[in-house]
DNA sequence: CGAAAAACTTAGCTAATGCTAATCTCTTTA
DNA sequence: TAAAGAGATTAGCATTAGCTAAGTTTTTCG
């Protein structure tokens, strides 16, 4: 029945070991992360491709993430399960009006998390690594804050 | 065979579709920091636990990630495989001289986040969720910026 | 046109991470 | 000290995300 030290989170740094149902929480939070992470990447990456090559096809999908095109057919049979995207088979690749705001949304995001670290000195190349993970567990607090730091910039 | 804009790095605001190669080596990057981030949580909480209350239960373990006590049995024997857990059946988990230093690696790591976006107004409670994910996809090059942003301040 | 190449799909495998239900062991307490 | 309760384990299942190998379809080109 080990009951000592609680409430860490009081004691001049303490920094470790929160409230036990709060730090449940956390973890959950990161969990939850994990499974709109995948789809968030290749949803932008989808509408990125769109954007710039007016089609998304599984080969540059597939080069882009570094995965297999097999992998990409399953991950889209997925997104298209989810109202995302919309393909017919051995075509191209298009966003459903879902899939597009999903995509846009997390475009900005991205921007700014990437912007945001080079504002603080962290050079082009690593940023961009950097980015690519730390969006997906950025929130909206901590999104405005990187916003308004990098416009104070100015 | 469409080949049209690439260089996208190169372009005035062109933050996406970096060259296809480094692009890939993003991913690959958060992949890879998502096979070392729950092993780090759990390692880090068994070590926070330790010094907090002497010993690392299952129960509590699993109390404070939020997950099963059958979750928690199953990822203790995966991080004894792989050397950074000791712990006989029934009885408390302690750390290896290698799970050691893990846990001291991504404890130090985690309050330096942690700080860095209360420094920079993220609210703690906030900072504290953010923190829990972030952590995992920080660079050591970012890890270091965020150190003298922190020390900058005092 | 018709082959060869490229793109795409399908099937089947593996590993990681969670879950529930059932069981086992240890600790507490009446 | 024996039952009850708490803690831990095991077995079996589901989902996600990757892979390879084998086949299909589409596109390119001689
Ligand atoms: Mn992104
Ligand atoms: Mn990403
Ligand atoms: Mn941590
Ligand atoms: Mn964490």
């Amino acid at each position: 029945m080990r009951r000592s030290n609680d409430d860490a989170a009081s004691e001049p740094g303490g920094d470790l070991l929160p409230d036990a149902a709060d730090h449940a929480r956390q973890y959950a939070s990161v969990r939850r992360a994990h499974e709109t992470e995948l789809i968030e990447d290749y949803v932008e990456l989808i509408g990125d491709l769109l954007a710039a090559e007016g089609e998304a096809r599984a080969v540059d999908i597939a080069r882009r993430m570094g995965v297999r095109q097999a992998t990409v057919t399953k991950m889209v049979g997925r997104l298209s399960e989810l109202g995302l995207v919309k393909s017919l088979p051995y075509r191209s690749i298009f966003l459903t009006d879902q899939g597009q705001a999903v995509a846009e949304r997390s475009r900005k995001r991205h921007v700014v998390v990437l912007q945001f670290l080079r504002a603080i000195g962290v050079s082009d190349a690593t940023a961009r690594i950097d980015a690519e993970g730390l969006e997906h567990h950025v929130s909206d607090e901590t999104l405005e804050v990187m916003r308004r730091f990098i416009a104070d910039l100015q």
